[in-house]
DNA sequence: ATCCATACTGGAAACGTTTCCAGTAGTCGC
DNA sequence: GCGACTACTGGAAACGTTTCCAGTATGGAT
């Protein structure tokens, strides 16, 4: 209803000049106590309410950040959300957020409306950290950014978790658990290079004791025809035994694919997820997995980017790890020792922890 | 690093004015085919973007929607958001986001700063649609909004399912599956009008049939101290077989309370959720639930405040209530009825679908 | 040759703000 | 009572854009 109100109406109101009127409510500057009250109350009386948008160009700071996910439906991502969203409430920032649909093409689109959105910085996740028209974009325009989630071979901003590291120990945890036969199910390495990395530390794992390379199968990202390929990948595969999806959320499909090919978990066959989102220890049985702080990746990152455009500078090009930990779950049996039923029974639930400390790049 | 481009520069390079600049790159008015090249390939030699502020600040429309939810960890948000987002990219907005955490004065903090940033419309679910100060607050400043989720007593826009409806449906099947005694385990009524009217249908359905109140326990959010809350209402109430949460994520915890405490799901305690959400049918007994079109309730949201925008008013004080369907679940089993225990398990397994027609109004 | 429409062009105002700077008053020390 | 300081004040420029308007060519018609 209200027609805008702006600091000329303020001022004309207190009878002032615009220049006081910003002087008193931004108190930056001298104002005698009389003229005070004066803007004070018309401001009150108007409703009068900053236009960011002058000051914004005025000032050359927006106070705003855009963040980037290749997915909403993934807890991961909005966790990391919030995680972001805190930390810029409390620095005063907004956020801008939009969504790449695991879309390399969209993902650049995308970061390009947002940088004429002058956002003072950006916080993404994107689908090839090595090779990215998206992050040039944000470089040639001088937007200091951080990645989250991904783990660049090359020098840049990153929060994230070291994925061979923890797939690695995802792989000592079955081999010790007897599963010498494991399947990897992935999401298309294209679409995130976390899947191929996590790929290349079980791998790094089975080698490391002389096991030949566990089975790949690549899948789309929610897929129909998981259960098609799974009972393909068992008649190939009739020995494995466990099945390492890149994902919670695969995870969780993989264990309803196997459910309804009339395979039992952990009985017949054991299911190992990654990330550690909530619900994944909500279920029955529980998803064994690797817990990964989600939320506080999303936060540091945020951290990084607003104490860099604080300093006018770029946060350091560097991937700071958090910690993970392995969390087992349910979904994980133990296979070919002979152990009495309550005794395997007692292995499954003893949670194996691998706390790792974080290898912060000071 | 490079230094702002502005018009101004590219206007320099190509030789011209700025007036023509903007013409030639907005296609808005005539331009020679000489200045024309010049101009596009002075843009492209300098990498320039335009500057949306300025652009905001003159055409008086930032192209940018408030989004503004109580929670991120619900999954119910996360779809309604992607909804909003698709609907908003494919208009050309973007959207600003923000999170209450079911805190009604952050409610009001938020939207006041999205207001300032000049948003053009908002799309939000509130604590409380009957008596909200954050409404108060968009209408003051005219900027026209709709509701999700909320389901408002007063004329405003909003986008929902009818809650009383459903819960009254849910309130039948769970009558008919011999579940007289029913506990409704609710997140607090003060954060949630929703909650409250899901309790309203419950009651509802078991006056129509002479049925006394079913009990209602409120709990915190994600309350640990839910296990302890439950075993008090069993001591208190033990008749009660059926457990009706408020919505999926809570039902999902009270079904990992239920399994603490060594009750089974749905043998000794039937549980049934509200929203829908993906997990809820990928778990193990899928978890009974209201099935409601979240991604749908925002884009539908956007939809409509985009329209509203394109004609420069609101959108019309109506709800409009989407279809909602109850879908059985594993977790609700038949009580009371003497049958064998496999027709017990048929009948359990088979889906109850009640789908309503989407009650619009024009 | 003159006229007028037409096609193009750029200066300048405006959007709402911050901030520099110059100006006005009052105050203090002498 | 005077100079100099201080405290306060408001005009105006600037941020980057769009758009109005007045101006300049150019062309064709007379």
């Amino acid at each position: 209803m209200s027609a805008r109100v702006t600091i000329r109406d303020v001022a004309e109101r207190a009878g002032c000049g615009i220049a006081t009127v910003s002087r008193v409510l931004n108190e930056s500057g001298p104002a005698s106590a009389d003229v005070r009250v004066r803007v004070l109350a018309a401001a009150e009386e108007l409703g009068f309410q900053f236009n960011e948008l002058g000051r914004s160009l005025q000032s050359q700071r927006s106070r705003t950040l855009a963040v980037l996910v290749p997915s909403f439906t993934n807890p991961v991502f909005s966790m990391a959300i919030e995680g972001i969203q805190r930390a810029a409430a409390a620095a005063g920032y907004q956020i801008l957020l939009a969504c790449a649909n695991y879309d390399e093409a969209y993902e650049l689109e995308a970061i390009g409306t947002l940088i004429g959105k002058q956002v003072d910085g950006a916080i993404l996740t994107v689908a090839n950290p090595d090779d990215s028209l998206t992050i040039d974009a944000l470089r040639q325009h001088g937007v200091p950014y951080c990645l989250m989630f991904n783990q660049p071979r090359t020098a840049r901003p990153s929060v994230g978790v070291d994925n061979i590291a923890a797939a690695h120990t995802v792989g000592d945890v079955l081999l010790r658990a007897g599963h010498a036969q494991t399947a990897f199910i992935a999401v298309k390495f294209q679409t995130s290079e976390r899947s191929r990395l996590r790929y290349e530390g079980l791998c790094a794992a089975f080698a490391s004791v002389g096991q030949p390379e566990p089975v790949l199968l690549q899948v789309d990202y929610q897929p129909e025809e998981l259960e098609q390929r799974l009972a393909v990948l068992f008649r190939d595969h009739p020995q494995v035994s466990a099945l390492f999806a890149s994902n919670d959320m695969l995870g969780l499909t993989v264990m309803r694919a196997l459910r309804r090919l009339g395979r039992s978990v952990p009985d017949d066959i054991s299911v190992v997820g990654f990330d550690g989102i909530a619900v994944a220890e909500m279920i029955e049985p529980s998803l064994a997995t690797v817990a990964t702080p989600s939320d506080e990746m999303g936060s540091e990152a945020a951290r990084r980017v607003i104490e860099a455009i604080g300093q006018g500078g770029a946060p350091r090009p560097r991937t700071i790890f958090l910690p993970f930990e392995f969390r087992s779950g349910g979904s994980l049996g133990v296979r070919g020792t002979e152990m009495p039923a309550d005794k395997r029974q007692l292995a499954r639930r003893t949670a194996f922890s691998n706390a790792q400390a974080a290898k912060q790049v000071k």
